[in-house]
DNA sequence: ATTAACTTACTGTCGAGAAAGTAAGCTTTG
DNA sequence: CAAAGCTTACTTTCTCGACAGTAAGTTAAT
């Protein structure tokens, strides 16, 4: 019943080599037009064959997005020794890392944005995709300041909550505005900055921003 | 040679209040399909005409797009005396305010985020729309934290500039993971923590984030 | 000789925009 | 004030171009 993500039994190295080298094509052209926008013939020129050869490989386009997706997300814990995100406050540096690693890949970073914001839209093929990624990341990240807190003497659940989603919605919206214009914005240094602040809020509140406000 | 952005010469009050309509079903068709999936179709019939009376009355669907960006940022500040965004650190509460106010009108807060994602792809028509957006947002802020740095003695303009641009994104993140999910974001609570943390970070920064982890 | 990896050729669908017509309203002039 | 002439607000209909998916044939490796 498993619907063979990939490399199951796939006789032809060949084969596996060419159906790679779709889907890097797959994440330029859906960074580059989107997901509607970019078509199977796009995808088809850049790595020398016909739209319906690519058909052969993945079926329809549809399940050629949900392959670059679930590619894109594998490739992002690659260069871990463990496969997988840290558990635990490392988590934290980890995302830090993660964004200073995305200010050169601006291709990736694009699929991911134009994808995911696509995706809200009615009855979107990924959106599943995306609403579960979110899930399961804010709960690693909550999970993670659950250590944390309790080495700190915090605990506000309501707050690690805000927080959690705080830190992932920042890091997506910098990518936003860096792709708009990479000059105006230096992604991996306010990506840290903004984890820090957040962390901090967490840990130590200040004071209300009416605080501030003159009148 | 002026293209007439609306409201000028346009002698048939009954036409003003039609063109208003159509923006209207634009809105919502753009926010539940984007901009490049909704069709002058979809539009022209929730309100009960052709695409091709659509077309009449503005010009392309590119002009339509445009002028549906410009009438949504238009209405986010009708309700301000001012018929402007406030100044100085009284931004910061305008912003809090307008999270709230955006989480009772998801429509909305879906046509932005779709179609500010969808415009970092080439040659996007909205492209130039959301640059100009967030770099005059960007100043905006920026000023504010000058103001309120002064006050409080702090004078490190980069981070100000992360900050800001990080304001900015949370609120755009936190739409995001808001719209795949309402019940798991709290979208106006955690907009308004992250935006506290951020100023606060600005005002008293804190420990660095390598500080919590462990090894 | 069979199967994988394609290609070529075709189908069906859909959407934007142009063209041309129509019905109603305004405006000008005597 | 009324008819001619013009303008606005559409509709119907058509064209043109994309694009996804299919079917059937071709080549080459095992």
């Amino acid at each position: 019943m498993v619907t063979t993500t990939s490399s199951a039994v796939k006789s032809r190295p060949e084969t596996e080599r060419k159906r790679t080298e779709i889907l890097k094509a797959a994440i330029e052209i859906f960074g580059a037009k989107g997901s509607t926008n970019g078509t199977l013939a796009d995808i088809a020129e850049q790595v020398g064959m016909t739209h319906a050869g690519v058909l052969h490989h993945f079926g329809s386009k549809q399940k050629l997005l949900l392959e670059v997706l679930a590619y894109r997300d594998q490739s992002d814990v690659a260069e871990l020794a463990e496969q997988h995100i840290p558990n635990g406050p490392a988590l934290f540096a980890h995302l830090v890392r993660t964004a200073f690693a995305n200010a050169l890949r601006p291709g990736i970073v694009q699929v991911y944005t134009v994808l995911s914001a696509e995706s809200v839209t009615d009855r979107h093929p990924a959106r599943s995709f995306f609403e579960d990624r979110y899930t399961v990341l804010r709960r690693e990240v909550v999970a993670a300041f659950g250590e944390l807190c309790a080495q700190e003497g915090v605990t506000d659940t309501d707050t690690i909550g805000h927080a959690s989603a705080s830190i992932l919605a920042v890091m997506d919206g910098l990518q936003l505005q860096w792709l708009l214009d990479p000059s105006a914005v230096e992604l991996a240094e306010a990506s840290e900055f903004a984890i820090q602040a957040i962390v901090n809020g967490v840990l130590r509140p200040g004071p209300r921003i009416g605080t501030y406000v003159a009148d």
